[in-house]
Order: C-alpha cells, then sequence, then structure tokens
DNA sequence: CTGTTAGCGCATTCAC
DNA sequence: GTGAATGCGCTAACAG
C-alpha cells in the first residue's frame, strides 16, 4: 500500500480509502491511485484490514452437503441477499454430521466471522456453547428447533411430512410404508420420520410398516434396495412416503424394472421438489420447501442483525415460519 | 489470549504454543492452559496468527456450481488430500462464469491463500494476470489449457466426446445428433461440442445435427425440449449426444412420455456418470470421469507446491492427465 | 479532501 | 521449556 501511495503521490491512508467505496476523496486522486494499483498489481490484504477494522467481512454458511441441489439453492439464496452489503459468504460443509460441524464451526470461528447460518437445529453441546460465546449472530435454517440458538428460518420437517402422510390418506391410501436412512445422522430426516408416525398415529395406520437403509442421506440405488424390502415384507402396502426425491426415484425405478406399476402397484411419494420430481415418468409427489428463499430470507436476517450488532443495538431473537406445500404429481 | 496467559499463570506466548501442535511446551503446562481456553471459551483469532506468521492455512478452490455431483466429489477430493496439512479448503462458486470467476479470485487473493484450485483452463485477461502476480500455486482441473496458468490436474472434454462419438459409430450408428447450451458460458460444455464436430469430421458424419438449448448448464428440461427439437428438425437422427447426463436424463423422459423407444428410436449419451445414469431407466451411456480423484490429486499437487514454496525450493508445473472412460448402458 | 499517529492480537526471534 | 521485544499491513480517530 505504501508502493502504491508514493506511485500516486499519496499517503497510504487516501490509497486506503480510495480502496473502499466510502467516498471522501476526490475523484481525480481516486483515477491516479487506481492507475497505480492496476500497474503494481496491488492487491488489498484484507488479512490486516479485518485485524484492524475488526470486521472480517464475511458470514459463514454450513450446510450438510454440497451435491444437494436444495442446499446448493439456500447457499445462492444466502449469496444474493448479502449482495452489496460488502459481506461474503463462506462456505463450509458438515457431511450430515453434528461433530463435523462442531469442528467446522470453531474452525470458522477462529476466522472470526460476523455471523452464521447453520443448517439444522441440532447441534453438539460444545458447538452450542462456541456459538453463543462468540457474540455474532446466528441464524438456524431448515428446521424448527425447540431451543433455537439465535435467530431461525425454517419450518418443521415432521410436520411436512405428517402433510405428506394426511394427503395419501385422504386420497385413500391406508396401508401406507415409510423409506429412510438407518440412524439419525440426517437429523431432518430423523424428523421426517417422527412427523411419519405421528400421522399413522392420528390415523390408526400401521406404525411398523418401515424400512431403514444405509446411512443418510440414502442413495437413489438405496432407495431401490429399500422398496424391495418393503414390498416383500409388507405386500399389501399400497404406498411408501420416502425420506428425500432421490430414494423416491431410486424406489421408482427399481419399481419399473420389476414391473411394479406405479401408483397401481405402489404410489410413491418424496421429499425437496428436486428437478428430478418433476422430470421423471411418472413424475414424482413430493413436498416442496422454497430452498431458495430459505437461504434469502435467512441471510436477510443475519444481515440485519448484524448491522444492529454494529450500532450496538439488539435484535430479538426472529423465527421466521418458511411454507411447505404437497406437490400432488403422477405417482400417487 | 492474554487472558488466558493469566489464568493459567504463563505468558502469552506460551499459550500460543500450547495452541499450536509443534510441541515445545510442557504437558501440565499445556493442560493448565487448555482447561482455561476451555473456562474462558477462548477461541484463537486465526486473523492475528495469519498476519503475524504470514501464512494464511487456506487455499481456495472455485467451481462452477454447487449443485452438481462431480464438482462436489472434486471439493471432497481437495479437502481429503488437504487433511492433516493443517490447511483448509475455502470454497468458491462462480455461476459457470469467468467473469465471476475473476471476482471470486479476487476476493480470495485478497484473503491471501496459499493456493488456489481452479475448475477449467479459460479465464478472463485480468484473472489470469491477478493468479500469475499472486505468487502462490494454482492448479486448473477439470481441463486440458493450451496455456496453462500453473499445474494441471485433467482431462481433454474435447477428447472425450470425441472418443463418444467413436464408440456410437462402432456400434452403428450414423446420424447422430448433439444436444448443448447455447453459449460458450460452460466452456468445458463448449468444448464436448467441438470434440463432437471433430468425430463427426472424421467419420464423415452430418455436422449440422446440433440443438443448442438455454444457457449452460442446461436443465433436464431443457434436455427433454432439445430431443423434440432434434427429432423434428432431423427425423433420421439415429442416436443423440447430450453435454451432460442430467440433459440426457431430461431427454430420456421426454421420449418416454411421448413413446419414442430408447435406444430403439433414438440412442441416448450423456457426460459425468452422475447417480441417475445408473438409475434411470433404461440406464444411460456415458463418459465416467473420476471426480473425486481429479480433487484429490489436484490437492496433493497443490500441497507440494505449497511445502515447496515455504521452503523456497521452485516446483516446476506439473501437469496430470486423468483417465476418463466410455460406459456403454442400456440408452444405446 | 488528505495526512498523522497509534494500535489491532498474534507469531517470530532471540535470550535465558 | 518459557519469556520479552518487536513488527506484520492495514484502518480508526482525529487534526488540518
Amino acid at each position: 500500500m505504501t508502493h502504491v501511495a508514493q506511485r500516486a503521490g499519496v499517503s497510504a491512508m487516501t490509497v486506503s480509502r480510495a480502496l473502499r467505496k466510502d467516498g471522501a476523496i476526490s475523484a481525480a486522486t481516486r483515477q491516479r491511485i487506481m492507475a497505480a494499483v492496476e500497474e503494481l498489481g496491488y492487491v488489498l490484504d484484507q488479512t490486516a484490514g479485518t485485524f484492524s477494522s475488526k470486521r472480517s467481512g464475511f458470514v459463514a454458511a454450513l450446510v450438510p452437503s454440497l451435491n444437494n441441489s436444495n442446499f446448493a439453492d439456500t447457499a445462492r439464496g444466502v449469496t444474493d441477499a448479502l449482495d452489496g452489503s460488502g459481506l461474503q459468504m463462506l462456505l463450509g460443509y458438515t457431511d450430515y454430521s453434528t461433530a463435523k460441524e462442531e469442528e467446522i464451526v470453531q474452525s470458522m470461528l477462529m476466522r472470526r466471522p460476523e455471523g452464521l447460518i447453520l443448517t439444522g437445529g441440532r447441534h453438539t453441546e460444545r458447538a452450542r456453547r462456541l456459538l453463543t460465546r462468540a457474540g455474532v449472530p446466528v441464524v438456524e435454517t431448515w428446521d424448527m428447533p425447540g431451543e433455537p440458538v439465535g435467530h431461525v428460518v425454517g419450518f418443521s420437517n415432521a410436520e411436512a411430512t405428517r402433510s405428506l402422510v394426511h394427503h395419501l390418506h385422504e386420497r385413500g391410501y391406508r396401508r401406507i410404508g415409510y423409506i429412510g436412512g438407518t440412524s439419525n445422522r440426517d437429523t431432518r430426516g430423523a424428523d421426517r420420520r417422527v412427523g411419519f408416525l405421528r400421522a399413522a398415529a392420528e390415523l390408526g395406520l400401521d406404525r411398523e410398516r418401515i424400512v431403514s437403509f444405509g446411512q443418510p442421506p440414502i442413495s437413489m440405488s438405496q432407495g431401490g434396495e429399500a422398496i424391495v424390502q418393503l414390498l416383500s415384507r409388507w405386500p399389501d402396502t399400497d404406498a411408501a412416503v420416502c425420506v428425500s426425491d432421490l430414494s423416491a426415484f431410486g424406489a421408482l425405478s427399481e419399481c419399473r424394472r420389476r414391473g411394479w406399476a406405479v401408483p397401481g402397484r405402489v404410489a410413491l411419494a418424496g421429499f425437496g421438489d428436486f428437478e428430478i420430481a418433476s422430470a421423471a415418468v411418472p413424475s414424482l409427489t413430493t413436498v416442496a420447501v422454497d430452498s431458495y428463499g430459505i437461504g434469502h430470507r435467512a441471510g436477510d436476517v443475519l444481515l440485519q442483525a448484524i448491522l444492529a450488532r454494529r450500532d450496538d443495538r439488539a435484535m430479538p431473537a426472529e423465527t421466521v415460519l418458511m411454507p411447505f406445500r404437497i406437490i400432488e404429481r403422477e405417482t400417487t
């Protein structure tokens, strides 16, 4: 910066000002400085800037997996909401593990984010403690946690699945099964199973008709194996609710290979309204969530909280309930 | 850190040592310090550490899109290769735009990464200049650039698609079409079209039989619209090569809806060996690339280069050609 | 609109 | 194995 300053015939401080948008510099001086910057190939050292200003200029966003269009859309929403704020989003992925989430929370906090966006409402005790003590705003998404860490932008996965089962019941299905992963690692998946069980209890359906298959998130091929297990164990099953569209598509493909008509032999429903749900033949009944909207809204809430904090204003914890809706298609 | 030091009855320097793995501290002292750290909820400020040590402890990885299992696998590979090195990967996505790539390169460089991994070999002039001047190792992936910026771990997309077309020709297909996006925004997609044209020229096939549909990356539904256009414009088409498995699946679904037998009426092939390629019915012929391996190898190469640089050793630019292979399935 | 001074929280270096 | 002095490159705060 001193080099640039010398070349432009100004002080380092003036270079610093020219490199930030907040003005207080004459157009002519800025132009001269920018020319010097380009000539020297100077790139501002944000590390030093952060250190000095105590503003890191970024927020951390943690998602379970990169390869999931729902979370990719949420990340896009966050990025868009932050656009123009001078804040950048740094992404981390937890592989659906709260232990890994804890690690990433810690390593993110070492870089002093101005806020964090998390997926889900379940965290390790230590992660909760770190987050609380960090003193920066936190938004939990894709869930409705009982005891939120801070702000929330999400919905109840249990409630959404419960609605889906009720919907199938209204359509006349009575022997409904559930396909999901073997552990509670995917906490949203576990919540969906809870919703299935709740609806089954309310409607007097069989609550045993559950196939758990593979470590979450379960793949298309695991969905295929699961539907075979479900129908061989309970051959009178007339509908299967799957933890995600991907497993539902796997089940659908396996049915096709075996000549089982969908929805004639068995109806299928997924979760998430991935592109494949509408592209599949027959198209998949599913639960649509506004993934992008969750991210955008979470970004908004976080930004407001960060701005409030900069002004030493307190911002009350906000909980935004996002809508979901059942999309009936050809598999039911 | 001073607080922690006081509580543990040592100097700040000793706390700094305790928080890094490099030893030179007694077990008893470290234990006392760790206790104080936990009690106070202290989290090391890596910004200050980076600033002082001139090591940011991270590498930047830029991918075109998050929602793509190929690039997600590559990112996983990079993360795994870096595991244990003390380097963290920070991810950015470019939306398949070199202009956005330039922006992200700049904002990453402001945080002083110790290395960068890029997807593709085409960049804006300014991005190239920034990268060259940054003085840190760079690895380009998923491509075989003519003039690499630094190291390369990839393959030729043109060559892979050319092989696929030759493969179809050997299987007896003679009126082969190509489905891709409308612009060169997805540079790997553009290279695949080049490979198609090259093979068509070599084999004496019709070189006009191309449908470009939508902004890359093209969606499943755009793949569906494209196959309809292709077959209505050139009804004698006996095979279609698609820029990706996703568009190929969209084409496949549309054929099914219209009662066009695949591969009877038209054969289809994709690119990438996504999970959907094997899950689809009929399963998709495609080109498999070792996405995870590209990431892992790129991470390895970058790590070696970073370690060499730390020791002031020069490391010659390395080019690693990764294999691809045609996977013949039921759509051809 | 521009310059000067001071200091952000660590790690490096050297002393002991 | 531990401590003290020093400085990393920038920006806040204030002066002019």
